[in-house]
DNA sequence: TCAAAAGTGTTCCGGGTACACCCATGT
DNA sequence: ACATGGGTGTACCCGGAACACTTTTGA
């Protein structure tokens, strides 16, 4: 193949045009009112653009990945960088790599993370907005997309594994977890059916201390750590 | 930030001491026998390396991701070019980033795929090699890691959705459906339940059809193929 | 004492598993 | 005829769903 024209000259600044980057974003769910005094509701985290494109609009917290970082490390720093947090939980969600999801070539590793009430900060940085993860406005480059994904993969996760206590503090009652449950699917449960469940699922311990200030106090539990392996499989590290 | 030193000054030549490229690889499954007249197995192609680095090892069909092709598109193509074959199902896995993973920075974005017996291509293409899934020999990169992983999910979601047939053709008997599941999972399946669950799940079409040759003969069936949704999630078309 | 949530007991149902049994064909 | 895999019937077990019931607190 032989160049003919000057279409075929790539341009000697190689910053965007000729390239192909690579970023790294990530959807962060919380439970937290969406409106003051409201019920709990998935949200998530977004960052106003300060430039082109799409300049002005919401887009998912991220940024280019750094040439002496993992993947992961890229997904933390960046998310720490533009919503000032740091999940308890982080996982690869997909790669997004559509060749016109942006005006150059960007191919989006995406992650999907959650994060305790605890460690959520407050108006912490500028051009931060919590949403309610159900009808978000239309958000920049094919981000409207990603969140549905990981909201679809949350919800499916949530029925066969037990990541739902990323979202809680370090001590719950049951109550409070099946609360998680229900907001994430969207969904009463029965709590004497979730209560035999989740206690035969060897995944929680039970402490002595109670809960109390409306009716009869219940029971705190904490999360038992040695179990949610076999779950990725043989992908231990974050790459 | 200023640059002070040469180390900071990026080379003119912005080949890829510099730069974060994207790969894409696949690993493609198939059961045949890994030895002449052996049984079936989980098997896979591989291509000898024919550079550094790793120059003369096996690894994973793969290439370089264009900049006007799609993720999925560029495994497709990769596959084709290495390999000469032209997989029924390819779905992402997941992206390798790990700084160290090559001398160069390279992210790969890996596919893993399904190819039914009547699409193998026997010594199509050189340098490509057949080996069984378990016990391979050490690959070039992080393949090793790459390939149980994808092992782990085929093995997971041959237990929950219906993508057995990709490894069958078109028409097959209950008896061959049956020796894939067995062979993927490898443990015995009861013929009777085996049966029924499968008729039951909806994704079976009775053809007027039967296998003959050895004892009573066995009714060929076919795919449903409007079945398969609501698997992905919102995600329909791969990026 | 009453409302409401915590916590227990019991029944029912459906899907998976084990296994006995009949059917149809090649040799 | 008989061995062998194709195909059917059935009993059992276990986990989830439904729901009645008791316990313990705040108001």
């Amino acid at each position: 193949m032989t160049r003919t024209t000057v279409e075929d000259t790539p341009a000697v600044d190689a910053t965007a045009s000729d390239t192909t980057r690579v970023a790294v974003s990530t959807v962060i769910f919380a439970l937290r009112p969406v409106e003051a005094d409201g019920p709990l509701t998935v949200a998530l985290p977004l960052v106003r653009r300060t430039r082109d494109p799409h300049e002005g609009q919401w887009a998912l917290p991220g940024g280019w990945l750094d040439i002496r970082e993992s993947l992961g490390s890229a997904a933390s720093r960046t998310l720490a960088e533009t919503t000032g947090l740091a999940p308890s939980y982080l996982e690869q969600l997909y790669a997004f790599g559509a060749v016109d999801r942006s005006p150059t070539r960007v191919v989006s590793i995406v992650y999907w993370a959650l994060i305790r009430p605890d460690e959520i900060v407050e108006d912490g940085i500028e051009n931060v907005g919590w949403f309610g993860a159900e009808g978000l406005p239309p958000l920049a480059f094919d981000h409207n997309e990603i969140v549905d994904y990981a909201l679809w993969r949350l919800r499916n996760k949530v029925g066969y594994s037990r990541i739902a206590h990323g979202l809680l503090g370090d001590e719950f009652t049951l109550a409070e977890l099946r609360e998680v449950y229900q907001t994430i699917l969207d969904r009463k449960l029965d709590p004497a059916n979730f209560r035999r469940q989740v206690e035969n699922s060897g995944t929680l311990i039970p402490t002595d201390r109670y809960r109390t200030g409306s009716h009869r106090p219940a029971r705190l539990y904490r999360y038992n750590q040695d179990v949610e392996l076999a779950d990725r499989g043989p992908l231990s590290t974050p790459h």
